[in-house]
RNA sequence: GCCGACGUGGCGGAACUGGUAGACGCGCUUGGCUUAGGACCAAGUGGGUUUUCCCGUGGGGGUUCGAGUCCCUCCGUCGGCACCA
């Protein structure tokens, strides 16, 4: 018999799919399409390891397995090769970041090769490519064209270490989201994208995708939604002069609760209705504040800060003056930066009440109070008036109190009233607002696509023209960043310096550079038609093989590349490039890999940084692809981080080894009629990968498949073997998960074209169900026989049955039977007394 | 603080709409084969009893003939957001 010589064949394999371009697809095909896509690697240094590999197990898998369901799989792959990592990679190696960039495809390029999944390679990508950042610009362009991107002067979130800006979305807990230096702010000309006109269809789209819960929950919360009202207050400042102020509530129900106003620190008005004996502190705060991050104004009990501006404000509904504040706990870049203070019900405006000793007026109590009335329940407590303890704050909604002709409504219906109150006196509308930002597009980098645009002395911003992109990144000497913020590129005079193609005068290059996120966020679009030089996609191509139908990656994507890529096709689909409005159906986040740690005991992620990799390379070379592919399959369920163990691939080996030897001892020993054992396992298996696969259950397909070959040994044994169409059968079956194996397996089997050629099995029905069924007796629900009946048996018939056994009947003698629960193929339960 | 996910043997994990808890694999134990080790094969492996039951899915309570699964509550772990008015 052959021995398992896995890494002759697999190479053998991978070889002949190459020669045979077999992964390659065309428009041309009849089979219905297929988007299968993984979210493209950045080229990193280090190389992929075993975590890498899951995703791409995972959808090569799902790949060949639509393949073996008749369609054609577009599975492409590619280069996310610009941005930060890359660049700090090369300057660490002290290499030119392209060429730095070339040797690391290289390298992971073989390491992508050794999955031997079915990429189909003539389609590759690289977003530093000028044939693709062309694009880039291109479509940075047509947004400028439309007012979506523009220049602006604000303090942004930098990054003192990697000396660039950063999105909101790549600060986590204040910190740069790539080297965990803390973020300050810094005040820079900037490139921004208006994401936020695309807020509304951001969120309510996520409704149709067929996404984790997770991300699209995080998303949604990213977006953050909230519906209230602007209402305008007057300020009156101590020379009788009044300024009319806007604040947001979504509580407008509290509205008699608002006691005092806060205005942001950054709020124009502050330093405009100060009164004048106090503008020297309020100035000394206001600075202060200002030289604070976001980061550092978490609001802390013992920091709650403020100074009152000494003027008041006209409550609108009863015209009492409220004191005007500020505090840095009201933020300028949400809402209107002022806030009506509802110290009863908000629970930072009572800490601060309480600091200052401000009024404190209840209006909204709770619904069936009476029943809550001092006891103890969660952390929402309703009190009598005038014995709340301190510290309490009922923030949900209720029916209203003190609140002249709203009292006794319900928050719901009392929102409504007021709102139509005001807005008769034209001080008040309902309004929408977003967490959302506006997207920093800008950084101050060498390595990116550098964002096509002319400051020109006398026209002022001109955009290149179409036909003078690409614009190229220049070849530079000094690449590293500048300590001022201004980008590398702004150091080569001859670049720099342009003529304007309007007027002819004297122009400026822009310096600044496109993020990581720009050429991730349409890349998917382009593998349609990745070598078109005319256009950024063909749209005939595009619209034949877009939307992506399937796409896995990591969830740290949830907010980032993802919600930029769904801006970017809202807006391709606007300007009528493309017809749909989503670009990914379904989205599959794999769990990572992790290992834990002999020192701590910890279960951590895989990663260089902690030394605990387990590079993917050695474990090829001992046990082969097929047998890594189905360890990273087996680990565990494939939406859930898995810990890796060395001793578990083992398993996973020899079960391939069996199989390979079960397959060749038949074809071998050929025998003429399959026997009916094997028959129904067989078919039982087929039905179960079949579902299992389906529900991307990926893990419990491996067990599947070792428990078929447990059940065949033993038939071995006693001489039952499968006839050639069973071998086929089952060979087929293995072919999604460790394809060359199978191919191998097929061509001794004697078939001279790809196993993937071939169709996926169907289970027959009659081999499925049997035709004794093993029946559970439970006496009180415990456990007491099982019998086999006839699946013919009537009810009654089996519950006789049930009735006589040994083991049932000790436990109904002398005893009452008041209840008999009979469940069809599964159970009898006896009641007795 | 808010939102979300999860909690099952020594370990990774199975268990469809409530219906035999622990599939499958690792590890471990015993035996066979072998000069030996490895590999392979066979049997066993939740705990307590010792031959017949009892207890067991983070704790407590509930619904049900029957709960890992549903409801309430508490505890713990992980992830996301975080002064968002």
């Amino acid at each position: 018999m052959r021995s398992f010589d896995f890494s002759n064949f697999e190479t053998k394999w991978r070889a002949i799919w190459q020669t045979k371009k077999q992964h390659e697809v065309s428009e041309h095909d009849p089979r219905p399409k297929y988007y299968c896509l993984d979210m493209f690697p950045y080229p990193s240094g280090s190389g992929l390891h075993v975590g890498h590999w899951r995703g791409y197990v995972l959808s090569d898998v799902w790949s060949r397995y639509q393949t073996l369901l008749g369609k054609k799989v577009l599975h492409p792959m590619g280069w996310d090769a610009f941005g930060l990592p890359a660049e700090n990679d090369a300057i660490k190696k002290k290499n030119h970041p392209k060429l730095n960039t070339q040797k690391n495809i290289e390298t992971i390029k073989r390491q992508l090769e050794d999955i031997g999944a079915m990429y189909d390679w003539s389609r590759e990508i690289n977003t530093t490519d000028p044939t693709f950042y062309h694009w880039t610009q291109w479509i940075f362009l047509k947004m400028y064209e439309r007012g979506l991107a523009y220049q602006k002067e604000m303090p942004i979130n930098w990054c003192p270490s990697c000396l660039v800006g950063l999105a909101n979305e790549e600060v986590v807990e204040g910190r740069c989201e790539r080297c965990e230096a803390p973020v300050t702010q810094k005040k820079l000309k900037q490139w921004v994208l208006k994401i936020t006109q695309y807020a509304e269809r951001l969120l309510g789209d996520l409704n149709h995708l067929e996404w984790p819960e997770k991300v699209k929950v995080m998303q949604a919360n990213w977006i953050g939604k909230s519906e209230g009202a602007q209402i305008q207050f007057q300020i009156e400042d101590r020379k009788g002069g009044h300024h009319p102020i806007s604040i947001f509530t979504t509580r407008l129900d509290t509205l008699f609760g608002a006691t005092f106003m806060v205005l942001s620190p950054e709020h124009p008005l502050v330093l405009e209705v100060c009164a004048s004996s106090d503008l020297k502190m309020v100035k000394a705060y206001v600075e202060q504040a200002r030289l604070k991050k976001n980061s550092e104004r978490v609001f802390k009990e013992q920091e709650i800060s403020g100074i009152f501006l000494g003027v008041y404000a006209v409550h609108p509904m009863h015209q009492k003056k409220i004191p005007v504040w500020v505090s840095d706990y009201v933020l300028m870049d949400y809402g209107t930066g002022a806030i009506m203070a509802v110290p009863a019900h908000d629970e930072r405006d009572f800490k601060f009440a309480k600091k200052f000793g401000l009024e404190v007026i209840e209006v909204v109590k709770p619904p069936h109070a009476e029943h809550r009335t001092g006891q103890a329940e969660g952390h929402r407590i309703s009190h009598p008036e005038g014995h709340r303890p301190e510290g309490s704050v009922y923030e949900g909604p209720g029916i209203l109190i003190h609140s002249d002709g709203f009292t006794g409504l319900d928050s719901t219906v009392a929102k409504q009233k007021i709102i139509e109150a005001l807005a008769q006196k034209g001080i008040a509308k309902a309004t929408v607002q977003y967490k959302l930002r506006d997207w920093i597009f800008s950084r101050q980098r060498y390595w990116g696509e550098p964002i096509p645009i002319l400051h020109c002395s006398t026209c002022g911003e001109v955009p290149l023209r179409e036909e003078d992109l690409p614009l190229l990144l220049p070849e530079v000497k000094t690449y590293e960043p500048s300590k001022t913020g201004e980008s590398p590129l702004s150091t080569i005079d001859s670049w720099v310096n342009a003529k304007c193609y309007r007027c002819g005068g004297k122009a400026k290059r822009e310096t600044d550079t496109m993020p990581q996120w720009a050429g991730s966020s349409w890349y998917f679009l382009r593998y349609a038609s990745p070598q078109d030089r005319r256009v950024p996609f063909d749209s005939k191509a595009v619209s034949h093989w877009l939307p992506v139908d399937m796409y896995v990656g990591g969830i740290e994507h949830a907010v980032l590349h993802l919600l930029y890529a769904r801006f970017f096709t809202k807006f391709l689909y606007d300007i009528g490039l493309i017809s749909f409005q989503e670009p990914f159906v379904r989205l599959f986040n794999q769990g990572m890999v992790c290992r834990r740690s002999e020192k701590t005991g910890k279960v951590e992620k895989m990663s260089k940084s902690k030394m605990n990799v387990v590079n993917p390379d050695d474990m090829v070379r001992r046990y082969g692809t097929d047998t890594l592919r189905l360890f990273e399959l087996f680990v565990g369920p494939p939406e859930l981080d898995a810990e890796w163990n060395d001793n578990g691939i083992i398993g996973v080996h020899k079960f391939l080894q069996r199989a390979w030897q079960w397959v060749l001892f038949y074809h071998e020993h050929p025998v003429t009629t399959c026997d009916e054992a094997v028959l129904k396992s067989l078919h039982q298996l087929i039905a179960k990968v079949t579902e299992r696969l389906e529900a991307f259950k990926l893990n419990v397909v491996v067990s599947a498949f070792m428990e078929f070959m447990n059940e065949v040994s033993r038939f071995q044994k006693e001489g039952k073997g499968g006839d050639l169409s069973a071998l086929k059968i089952f060979v087929r079956l293995l072919a999604p998960l460790v394809p060359h194996t199978a191919e191998e397996l097929w061509e001794i089997l004697g078939n001279p074209t790809s196993i993937f050629q071939t169709s996926w099995p169907v289970a027959d029905p009659a081999y499925l169900h049997e035709e004794t069924l093993v029946l559970v007796v439970q006496v009180n629900g415990r456990l007491r026989a099982n019998i086999e009946v006839n699946r013919k048996c009537s009810k009654d018939e089996i519950i006789e049955q049930a009735k006589c056994h040994d083991q049932v009947q000790k436990y109904l003698v002398d005893k009452k039977i008041i209840k008999e629960i009979y469940v069809p193929h599964r159970l009898i339960n006896f009641v007795v007394k």
